[in-house]
DNA sequence: CCCATCTTGTGCGATATATGAACAAATGTC
DNA sequence: GACATTTGTTCATATATCGCACAAGATGGG
């Protein structure tokens, strides 16, 4: 690609959206600056841009986001079959299960999370379309790694900042490639505690006909009600059912 | 705004992540540019920027976003407590009443789902976290419209294209403006298969402790299982019980 | 197999944007 | 209430992008 195939601007602005989040839902155009780490100037007519097309409001000292920006990843949920048709399967399997049931994808080191449904909320972080967790210490990320070719999924954990969430995560490489190992062989995957200290969940992959690996599934519980060694025994027969009503139906 | 402060370059790229949908999930640089009627050069150097950034994969031929772009809506979903918070209650809800349940707010002449639960499919629509509908044909449409001044609600109606998509479509101003006052006093909407046939729902307003409607909240059922005429018996104690209960919760 | 048609890639002049400094306004501090 | 800081805005100019026109390549009938 030429230096000249690169709409700078474009990029500026992406960046500009990506930094509203949780922490912050408002911004002035000087911390919107020093989030993106570019020009006030340049971050202000981005912002104003925004405003114009009413993805943002402006109370004169505020940006903040407004639902039309939903448009963006719409475009994509809307474009990609798979989220609309797990979700009423991941509700049946919420429901059966009494506990929360996802789906995602992996986007570089990452999960993302297409779709969900939630019985109550387990976790201190909150997760929904669009969420994003560290593949290495989350049970759909396992599934994904280890759906990959070794040497893909080496090169994504040496990309990854391998952090220690709580005592119990894994963080060693070779510990993880070799638990990559037993995820394919077994065919699930079950993290206790490892993203965040009272949550363990299991995941299994989400095949298409032809056996390729397209998404994951899980279920997510609370430690303090099921123990890690029994998350196998208690839902892997219900991700089991619903890996394989979908099989034939994706892709 | 000076035109100035505009970024032509932004703009142009939004349009573009626009185009894709549900009827394009891939899309050729020329079927972009036919779409957004912009330049097939500039739509190059769009994509090609939304590529190099991860926003889009590129095989040489076809275009299609990646998971990545999820994080633009993310930035809105978590910047904005409401949908975290009213996630749980539409799950309850949606089991309790064994339909689905959703939460929306007022984009312009549109309704945007900003969280939902559901238990089957019921439409041939596919509803989504960033699905959007038409104001004036959806029950929470028509919760929304009446929260507003009736100047304003007449203003959004003026800008709608309002289009009979069944039979039963309420498409007269002047009746709609009629059936805003009576949702305002009632305190709820019913749609009995104005947006499809077959399909019908109740909407309440969310209200925040001060009173001001920050979004809307429904049940949708097929008109099979349920008629209109019984919606508001079966479903509108349990949709009080959940508007009564995020009233202290919500801004 | 060839021609008509559609698509993609590229060079260039005209036009629009980014930059950083300077200034004005607002905010916070003592 | 005055000073120090931070923030928002403007401006001139260097730089980058836009859209057009054209070339090259791909596609699809007949």
């Amino acid at each position: 690609m030429r230096e000249t195939d690169f709409v700078s601007g474009f990029a500026r602005g992406l960046k500009v959206i990506e930094a509203f989040g949780e922490a912050q839902p408002r911004l002035t155009i000087a911390e919107a600056a020093k989030i993106t780490d570019l020009d006030r100037a340049t971050v202000r007519r981005s912002l104003l841009t925004l405003s114009e097309l009413g993805y943002a409001d402006y109370d004169g000292k505020f940006f903040t986001l407004t639902p039309k920006i939903l448009r963006l990843g719409h475009a994509y949920l809307s474009a990609t079959p798979l989220p609309a048709l797990v979700q009423p399967y991941l509700d049946q399997l919420s429901v059966k299960a009494g506990q929360s049931a996802s789906a995602s994808v992996l986007d570089g080191t990452e999960v993302v999370y297409v779709a969900r449904a939630s019985q109550r909320r387990v976790m201190s972080i909150n997760l929904m379309p669009g969420s994003r967790l560290p593949a290495y210490c989350a049970s759909m990320g396992r599934v994904l790694l280890a759906a990959l070719p070794e040497t893909e999924a080496r090169e994504i954990l040496k990309r990854t900042e391998l952090k220690a969430n709580t005592p119990l995560t894994k963080t060693d490489p070779e510990e993880l490639i070799e638990e990559l190992r037993r995820v394919r062989e077994q065919g699930y995957a079950v993290i206790d505690q490892e993203l965040e200290l009272g949550l363990c969940s299991i995941a299994v992959p989400l095949m298409n006909a032809r056996g390729q690996v397209v998404a994951a599934l899980n279920i997510g519980a609370p430690a303090a009600h099921v123990a890690a060694s029994e998350l196998a025994e208690r839902y892997l027969p219900l991700l089991k059912e619903t890996q394989a009503a979908l099989r034939p139906l994706v892709q």
